[in-house]
DNA sequence: TCTCAGAGTGCATTATACTGCTCTTATTTG
DNA sequence: CAAATAAGAGCAGTATAATGCACTCTGAGA
């Protein structure tokens, strides 16, 4: 999954849940402002940035090993 | 997968695929001080070094969905 | 139209990730 | 023992992530 993939991910399960920027930031423990930068693209958050919204989200960072050559 | 288990995965494959820290850091094009700190639990890295580094160990960092109460 | 909510951006500051250089500490090998 | 290899840590500079504040823009609703 690529950085940009795993941060759309982040914006669509947010959208999912129906809940704002605002309250994901406050919920997940990160400013505002880097939640925005982060969704709009901009960013190259930390891993403990991501680790936050993940949480909060119901999601979880993991590390696999790549198989052959998928479709994306 | 916690930020501590993912950076001991990224620890254990770097062994498991028997290069050194300096080898895999040229490999990935981060500094040689960055994955010393990052593998000696030192560190917070961003997404971008995280990247660079699962790509080089034939890796993929993803977002899942958090299944219900695993045991980790 | 006016208002409000939510998202995105510019600017500035602070914290810290990234990096190189150097030294230390095993561990291995001659 | 001496030398080479690999990992960890101190020090210091640079780059940038994280953050707050204020502003703009868009869409929904009164």
């Amino acid at each position: 999954m690529h950085s940009e993939k795993l941060i759309q991910t982040i914006k669509e399960r947010r959208e999912m849940m129906r809940v704002t920027q605002e309250t994901l930031a406050e919920l997940a423990g990160v400013g505002l402002r880097t939640l925005k930068q982060l969704e709009s693209g901009k960013g190259n958050p930390t891993l403990e940035t991501l680790q936050k919204l993940a949480d909060v989200l119901g999601m979880e960072i993991s590390l696999q090993i790549r198989k052959t050559k998928e479709n994306e």
